[in-house]
DNA sequence: GATTAACCGAGACGGTACGTCCAGTCTTATG
DNA sequence: CATAAGACTGGACGTACCGTCTCGGTTAATC
């Protein structure tokens, strides 16, 4: 609905300030003034602060169409270990884990955002590692896919240990016990 | 610093609104006009919504002194089952989900408050669940209690999918292949 | 700043409540609750309490420009007298008086209230008055308009005694004495 | 009621926090805690802080019973200039004139203190102008007592202009023709 | 010299108002 | 005609004081 250029200003602001001031401290009216645009604006096209957030996250990610791009080298624990390692970098990555954090935090009361939340990106996630899984004949792929991610959101979000190279290793390798694999 | 008497009071209404009104909306306005105190008693003795609904909720576990009571009857995999089933019930019961979907939300933005939940919940509760591995001697007993809670975590707070037994019994059955267990 | 029509509203807020309650009630928020506006659009437009009363005041007398019309008939005695009248009238009228009360008490405290009450209102007094002795050739006009304005201000602010007409005659003889007139 | 020892804490501490701090910031609470004496202890004895106020003040005069000293020296006119120059010092007192500035502003909305304040000192005060006019056979000597009063009144409470020599010479001298004396 | 009553500090409490911030809606003027 | 600029209502924020109210601990005068 917006003008491409109102957009791009939109992300410009709303990113910038992701990662200059804490996780939900960011406002309607603070995207308007850094993004030089009315409040107007912004509402004729985002309901919320958490729309916009999530907005500029899926336009970061344009050029890479579906958001996970799982590794498929036939070697299925170098591929986790790999998948995990990008997994972990883009959760930690300066500029997206504020953002990641205030959408988790504002889904809990916008089922809206949660719902887009879940289409866009959790469930290609998700479908995308089961794929995975299914191609190596792992039964149970799904389940398996939600044991291997988890334990990495777990970590992150309750931030109850920073994630190291061992711990990745480890995580695979229990991972692959419980598929059964080899 | 608080009396008695106005905690509880501050309790009851922080509960009774935490189940009428959606995740987010509680503020300390609403907290103290329902509970029949001024806004500077709420300050005096609470920083935020968080740390009053935390209070509320460690106060309503108050008997169980360790939270979790991770069960011990020798067989792993029922205790497993049992455990996840409590813990699910205890998730979605009606009046606990928005308290701890709200602190969820909450610790993402508010280190003191995340600090507080780590070390009073978060943490008594994968200790105990890592020495009921260990009791079975599981190897890396701390690792396979992240993989017990991780996934279970991840579908509540994201709302990938409703709960129902077959999962439980499935997720406990790829724990224990995880823990390597018989 | 504030819309012609906002103004109206304050204005008219402030004027009804300035006799309905005593001189130090006025507050902020009853101001607002009483004009049907937002405490944000007062605070936009007025530092304070004190700055809406004064601006109503000189709303109320728009049409005379500065605010005093000295008489000048020729009979300086007969000029004084209805001068002194008609202050007393101002500086005793149920929705005037609760007013210059407040605001003489509050430039007590609050600096820019008082430059601005000086400049809008007493100096502007003080000259009309003092020409009209320059009129009559009296030597020392601003000195013998002081005399004339304080102690019909002392009277009034301390309410040592009432005003009456005697008094007032007297008052003006006085004045005319010290002024070596005739 | 208060023991003197309270009564003395706290008249100190109302003087010195008078002319640290701008007219209107005294409040009980601070009263209380720079005394070191509890509010209770305060509402006790006092019903506001004009009333601290004021008796701190009169405390504070305690030695000259009378709080006027009027001059008495025969030199009428010699007599005026001392006495005009006592009362603005005393005006002009950097821990008076808060005090008396606080205490004036408080008048307007607290009949009790406004009462005190007439019957205490200005009543007095007019009387021992007005006893000085008569014995020097003024005919209406407190419209004259009032005729020098009130300018002084007018200039220090409004700020209009500063006082200096020249002025107060003037003042005496107009005074003095309107007295109709010699 | 012990008792007892007044006085006191400390500070929690229910309130009211403060002055600020932001949400969302609506108006106005510009380009 | 869309848009920036920004005024507007409304509601919550967190703070400051108000005046009231326990609660123990001193004082100081009485018995």
């Amino acid at each position: 609905m917006a003008r491409q250029q109102t957009r791009k200003k939109v992300h410009e602001a709303v990113l910038s300030l992701a990662h200059e001031t804490p996780a939900g401290t960011i406002t309607m009216e603070g995207i308007a003034a850094r993004a030089g645009v009315s409040k107007q604006t912004l509402y004729r096209t985002w309901p919320s602060t958490g729309a916009i957030l999530f907005d500029a996250l899926l336009a970061r990610s344009m050029t890479e169409d579906g958001t996970v791009e799982v590794p498929n080298s036939g070697d299925l624990a170098a591929d986790l270990e790999l998948l995990a390692t990008a997994t972990i970098a883009e959760l930690t990555d300066t500029t997206h884990e504020p953002m990641l954090r205030a959408i988790t935090a504002q889904m809990q009361s916008d089922d809206g955002l949660a719902a887009q939340f879940r289409e866009r990106l959790l469930t290609p996630q998700l479908a995308g590692i089961s794929d995975r899984f299914r191609r190596e004949n792992v039964p149970d792929p799904y389940g398996i896919a939600e044991l291997f991610v988890g334990p990495i959101f777990h970590r992150w979000l309750l931030r109850t240990h920073p994630f190291d190279s061992e711990w990745v290793t480890a995580h695979v390798a229990r991972t692959l016990r419980a598929a059964a694999f080899k």
